[in-house]
DNA sequence: TATCGGCTCCCTGATTGATG
DNA sequence: CATCAATCAGGGAGCCGATA
């Protein structure tokens, strides 16, 4: 068996799940040195690595690190890949979540110079309902997405905003707003598909 | 139609084992 | 002994049916 997370890995929204990337075909590549099929890889996927290191080590600086250090492992540990193991794809996924993992652990026994800052972020207050956001986004896609949440009533707005910008999970939403776990959870999926349907 | 809550699946972080 | 890789378990998210 292989239960590892990463060979269970299913339903990432990076590319169209009907096209047919053959990833174990470029892994066996990269076995004989094909510089071109480590590249096809990173092309392919870079992107999508990169956010999950992101979320694992939660610096974009060290993210980067973290995909250079795991494509280098791929490039020198595609031999050991073994399809009949797992998707190719979650091959790639392991090795980058192992890596940024492993800097994590190693950041932790270091001293952390930026503690405080990053202590005061974690109590800040956030006591009062969100009412306005901002995102990295380009300004004409911030200015739809604000119009967007506009024509949500207070209730899902709120949900949304707490659970995407301040990374509340819905039992947290459920306290804040003082409603029924169930109910959060309804207001948080229909208020994306409300902003999915406004985006389009 | 909206709310509620149970169920299932997946992700994350911790732990353990292997290797140099 | 330190580092890396693999596995496991718990918590959270999403789905869906029951109910008001």
């Amino acid at each position: 068996m292989y239960q590892h997370a990463a060979y269970r890995f299913r339903g990432v929204p990076v590319h169209d799940s009907t096209d047919e990337f053959d990833y174990e075909s470029l892994i066996a590549a990269c076995r004989r040195q094909d510089a071109k099929a480590l590249r096809q890889l990173y092309e392919r996927d870079a992107g999508y690595l990169l956010g999950v290191a992101q979320r694992i080590v939660r610096d974009r600086q060290l993210a980067e690190d973290v995909l250079h250090d795991a494509f280098v492992s791929i490039w020198t540990q595609a031999a050991t890949f073994d399809a009949t193991r797992g998707s190719g794809r979650g091959w790639l996924f392991s090795i980058v979540r192992h890596q940024a993992l492993n800097t994590v652990r190693r950041r932790s026994k270091e001293v952390d110079a930026d503690e405080e800052t990053l202590d005061a972020h974690m109590h800040a207050d956030t006591s009062s309902l969100p009412t306005s956001f901002s995102l990295g986004a380009d300004p004409l896609m911030r200015g739809r997405l604000a119009g967007c949440l506009d024509r949500l009533d207070g209730p899902r707005r709120a949900s949304i905003l707490y659970a995407y910008l301040d990374g509340c999970s819905h039992s947290e939403i459920a306290e804040r707003l003082r409603s029924p776990l169930g109910t959060v959870k309804a207001w948080v999926r229909r208020g994306l598909q409300s902003l999915r349907e406004c985006m389009e």
